[in-house]
DNA sequence: CCGGATCCCGAGGGATACTG
DNA sequence: CAGTATCCCTCGGGATCCGG
């Protein structure tokens, strides 16, 4: 006998995965996503359609090669981007955004502008704290 | 003499702050922003209106002391919420969202619904990425 | 008991050198 | 050019203790 009536199986289902929760795959997708780096490499990608990783690197200033590495491999395992190596000599590596990408992009983006958009705002509120 | 024309200095007025150069403010902020708490907290309080600290270490789950007080610190220094202390025993403290927060709120949360919408996607991409 | 400060270890991540 | 490998050290963050 069933223990949740079909609406409530419905409800479940809408709400399968819960960030709030620790053990969700999604809390941990939360925070890959929450990366220094993911939101530029994805405006970056967005901007210019397809990057080398010599580019990219110049593009975002100040990121280590380990580092831009690191989260390049990671958003194409999760399937955000393509990683395309060209037997040129020397080697070409093109990276593009996924249809998957560019939606998380979409996102992404919106953090970006909100942080350069309101850096006055914050600005001031931390001077008044500070001055507490 | 100047170096640069009205133009250029109108469209430097403009990008004031660009988050891809390494020591601009904005590019702290976003980093602040990717904090792994971050988006969670803004989402608890946006969803409850008001919670006490004990409300929302409940409601994120996993998070320890030390990084809820910390996140609740740095966002409140921000300008994004108030902290109100009640003299009751034991002592209150309530958390509300200001309206600079709330706005943030509304591009995080697409954030956190974007992980928790797509999760399949990644995790099928992963799937065939690890099978290679 | 609630909210927060302190201690301390291990992973995250930068700098450098090397390879296909 | 586009990485990998190594060293090394900071600091994120969990465990623990403290004030009221």
């Amino acid at each position: 006998m069933p223990t949740m009536t079909a609406a409530q199986q419905r409800e479940q289902a809408k709400v399968a995965y819960d960030a709030f929760l620790a053990g969700c795959p999604s809390r941990q997708l939360l925070d890959r996503l929450s990366d220094k780096w993911v939101a530029l490499v994805l405006a970056a990608l967005a901007e210019q359609g397809t990057m080398r990783y010599s580019e990219l690197a110049r593009r975002l200033a100040g990121v280590s090669q380990k580092m831009l590495t690191q989260t390049l491999r990671t958003l194409e395992r999760d399937g955000l981007l393509i990683r395309e190596v060209t037997p040129t000599v020397p080697v070409t590596v093109d990276y593009t955004l996924t249809p998957l990408g560019s939606s998380l992009d979409g996102v992404m983006r919106q953090v970006k502008a909100w942080a350069e958009l309101h850096m006055d705002d914050v600005r001031s509120a931390r001077e008044e704290y500070d001055a507490r």
